[in-house]
DNA sequence: AAATCGTACTTGTCTAGACAAGCACAGTCA
DNA sequence: TGACTGTGCTTGTCTAGACAAGTACGATTT
């Protein structure tokens, strides 16, 4: 037993972090059976809640698979996933250590169009709040954003200076956020973007579609276009 | 007492659904002070280890946020995060109905150039197994695999027939993984990437850069370019 | 007034044992 | 041969109690 690295780990931590290293190390390759519950806590000499915690952790975390009845498996880590933050664009800038400021271009009461009703849950030429927004980064556009409000979530929506906080931030302070969808895709800006953004009409563009409901009401529809050029959408994986 | 939706859930996933549920009727504001463990045990007439269990996954659900010797919190649901997983392409497509066959256009031997001797952990000049391959769903392109491999990592790496089994593929056979970075963005691309997949030198391309690492030690680079009318991620964020 | 201490409350973790449920496999019976 | 059954393994879940550790706050002392 070689696990005497952190003297001050909890058991259940020690048990874990001694699968995870032999289980890095490759001593089981994918798919093969694991030590049982049972063989663990004779090994280690604690109870079998401790080694439970640690074997479900690890389930948790995608290294290892357990099935009732046959055992605990190495898992096959045959894919790549990791978890992607989509974060407030100010916050973001910030914590970089750069400025931002944001220009608004239009922020107004319309009429639903169907396919916008469709999306958020109402009739065709209900009222819905619009604002298209250009988000610059050390004075430089980085995005703009178009985005329609659902006005029963955030009746004073119009009311807001978005010049000092972002739409993101502030629907979120209105209404908790329970649920989003979102899509990514390379695209050519439209003529009125590629202006507002100061780049070619043929550049790439970073497209993120973003709609998000909370309790079941969905709130917005979001369109953020991204010069390719000036925006990575960056992500980690580790296990 | 209303929560005998489903009779046959475990205890745990009782109260578990029980705060889910209020939480998400917006019972406790982001912030707000829950119920604590011992008020929850009389409540539901279980043990503390089973409402602890509760408490413990929704905080890994980030839906609260607990303080040793202060309480549970509901989560300020301030961010939205969600699994960004990178599947396989060629599972991808199958899962789709759709048909996929691979072009191999390059698979040699080179010698390492600085900056990608510096990103696999080699010396420049190096020997390094480099393939282009072209990926098509239902006979259209859908992705240029511009790829670098490790040979100390698969030596036998040239010898596959790469038009029936994906590099992805093999790796994660050869090498499980441990470490993984992407990013994402969006781009022109290169003359012979547009040519291969028969798409204008202009048109916008989503571009996926991805280094992956087993066992501290460098695999594979990769640059994945898709045709940005003919690509879409996507993704789902649900507590 | 400021620093210290004690107390009550919280979550974090562990134990030893229990029963349920799922799976594989050997043995039995028709 | 084929269907059934028991047995021994596994993980899934729960219990009642215990001690540790962190926080807030009031009481006491300096």
């Amino acid at each position: 037993m070689v696990t005497a690295r952190q003297p001050n780990l909890a058991p259940y931590a020690k048990v874990k972090q001694y699968l995870k290293a032999r289980l890095q190390k490759g001593r089981w390759p994918p798919g093969a059976l694991m030590p049982s519950e049972a063989e663990l806590v004779v090994q280690f000499g604690v109870s079998r809640m401790t080694v439970n915690r640690a074997l479900k952790e690890l389930q948790v975390e995608g290294l290892v698979e357990r099935v009732q009845g046959l055992g605990t498996f190495a898992a096959q880590l045959h894919r790549v996933s990791s978890t992607l933050t989509i974060r407030d664009l100010h916050t973001e800038i910030e914590s970089r250590g750069h400025t931002h400021h944001a220009e608004v271009h239009l922020a107004r009461q319309e009429a639903a169009t169907a396919a916008l009703a469709e999306k958020l849950g109402l009739t065709k030429g209900a009222a819905v709040f619009h604002t298209l927004i250009v988000h610059h980064e050390n004075n430089v556009p980085l995005q703009c954003e178009d985005r329609y409000v659902n006005p029963a979530c955030a009746p004073d929506y119009l009311n807001v200076d978005f010049t000092k906080t972002t739409p993101t931030h502030y629907l979120l302070e209105v209404a908790p956020l329970w649920e989003a969808q979102y899509s990514i895709e390379a695209a050519a800006p439209t003529a009125r973007e590629a202006k507002l953004l100061g780049i070619g009409r043929h550049d790439a563009c970073l497209i993120i579609v973003r709609r998000t409901v909370s309790r079941n009401v969905p709130i917005t529809v979001a369109r953020l276009v991204h010069p390719g050029s000036r925006y990575l959408l960056e992500g980690q994986f580790k296990p």
